[in-house]
DNA sequence: CTGTTAGCGCTTTCAG
DNA sequence: CTGAAAGCGCTAACAG
């Protein structure tokens, strides 16, 4: 930079402001400043830049797990967002682990984030002062509940569950399933629905629900409609903790030769492909793009001076019903 | 740091080396700095460290497509191999574009980073020089073929789409369509391949290709398989681009009441569920975890001395038989 | 609109 | 094994 600056006989800050503030640099002066940058391939060191403005313009992202399906919506959402802007996304993994979220937020801290972005949070003690005292804005991708703070974006996946169980009591089943993978705060939430509603209807039944510690996946619901279908052979229905367990259990069903939607199927999330499946899967919308898109939104009006809003943003869901269930009878 | 170091009465450099290079400071004095630093909640400001030590350690990732199905498995090996190490990755996106990915490419550069990985590069002139410069490793995850500068690993996808349409061949086919998304070097690659194993058996025909500009999804597989069968009403199977097509047009074929295998059809990729569909679906082991964990690995040996290998890692493929296709007759 | 001064927090180099 | 001096490249704060 100084090299530019004396080649051109101003001052760097000059130079610096021409980059960053072009408004605070009359036009041909930045103009040649620019130009000169250019010609002599001058590349700002960030590391300096964020030393000296403490702001590194890294938004530091956490989620339990990176690669999952789950994640992959709202990364597309945070990705859309953050285009546009001169921010850039460090994203980190805390495999579920509430030490290791522990230290990947230590990690972020150390790097003057501009924001963080945190999903899923499992909440190890300890882990709430840490971010009261976080030098930048921290939102959460969360599931709503009562007790709330900070800023969160998110849905209600208890009601969700709830709701879609609901829906297929409706339908008519009456033996209905819950398979799930790895356990996080979300999948819980939705456990606890499911089991709400089943006992609402005096259905519950602890054989009617199998899991296994392992991401979702299309063979995991093959599995796991196995094992359930051995657990309790008159089952009807199966709710799945997602949409890819969902179409494994309709491959699985037509493999055994079941009959869908007699055998009844619904999934989550409503992931690109429920739509398309023959039958398409039945399943409850959540919008995961908006929420990673939403959640950076935010991040970037409060840098730039916005007041954060004061409640939780509720960003809904809706039981889409298609082929692999029963149309409501009456 | 300095206050740590005052409250114990050492120089800032002990506390540095304690933290950073243990062996180099006595054993009592060290514990006692790691146990003041614990105490005093001191984090490194790696800020500082990076501009200091120019070594950032970050490995900058670029990828046509961030949130693909194929970067996906790449994205599993690279978190895979970086978590025990103390790197971070950070990950950028070139949405397709050789500017954009100039521009990614500058803003590492901007960081010193500690590495580059390259996924699927498209080589805006210029940009090997600006690697050539580069102060640190760089990697590439490419499609093999002739011309390859610098340190590269991953497979011939010519060779794999070729193998794959003479494998259909093989099974008796005849009129072998292509469905393909949003072009990159990878798809183009399995695209030639293609058609130099159809014009080999001397089939090749301009109806039998139809592609999209859009991310593959099991949506455009329904899509594309439609308009195939328009193009070609006398189509008898599909080879796709990747997985995601092939099971869409599975669910097309099964909605349209197409038998299968009488249609066959071919995906790409192996993705998880590939093995699971009902039937199975027929496609080209590729092995993506290897590659995102070959990459990184490659890319900590050479940081740490590490003499680099002199010639690309080819890590091959496997045409993989399943249900959606006839099994070969003779 | 432009420049001067000072220092961000750490590590390198060179001495002890 | 430990320390002192110097500076990484940039920007904040203030002055002109």
């Amino acid at each position: 930079m100084t090299d530019v600056a004396d080649s051109l006989g101003v001052s760097p800050i000059t130079v610096s402001r021409a980059l960053r503030e072009p408004a605070k640099v009359s036009e041909t002066l930045r103009e040649r400043v620019l130009a000169r940058v250019d010609e002599m391939g001058y590349v700002p060191d960030l590391a300096a830049r964020a030393l000296a403005s403490r702001h590194s313009g890294v938004i530091g992202v956490l989620a339990p797990a990176l690669t999952s399906h789950a994640h992959l919506g709202i990364m597309r959402g945070i990705e859309e967002r953050v285009r546009t802007s001169d921010l850039r996304i460090q994203y980190a993994s805390s495999r579920y682990d509430p030490e290791e979220e522990c230290r990947q937020i230590r990690l972020f801290l150390s790097q003057h984030p501009t924001g963080i972005l945190l999903s899923g949070l499992q909440e190890r003690d300890g882990i709430m002062e840490l971010l009261q005292r976080a030098p930048c804005p921290v939102v959460q991708i969360v599931d709503l509940h009562l007790t709330q703070s900070g800023m969160t974006v998110g849905i209600n996946h208890c009601d969700a569950a709830t709701a879609a169980v609901r829906h297929l009591l409706a339908c008519g089943y009456r033996r209905i399933g819950l398979i799930g993978g790895t356990r996080d705060v979300r999948s819980e939430r939705r456990q606890e629905g499911y089991c709400l509603a089943m006992r609402e209807a005096g259905l519950a039944d602890l054989s009617l629900v199998a899991s296994e510690d392992a991401p979702t996946s299309v063979q995991l619901g093959c599995q796991l409609l196995q094992r359930l279908r051995s657990q309790a052979p008159d089952l009807d229905c199966v709710f799945c903790q997602n949409d890819d367990l969902a179409l494994g259990a309709l491959f699985e069903a037509q493999r055994l030769g079941l009959a869908v939607p007699d055998l009844g199927i619904c999934g989550y999330n409503d992931l690109g492909f429920a739509r398309y499946s023959h039958p398409a899967i039945t399943t409850v919308r959540v919008p995961r793009f908006e929420m990673g898109y939403r959640a950076i939104d935010l991040l970037i009006r409060v840098v730039n001076g916005e007041r954060p809003p004061t409640a939780p943003i509720d960003l809904g869901f809706e039981v889409v019903e298609r082929g692999t269930t029963r149309r409501i009878s009456g």
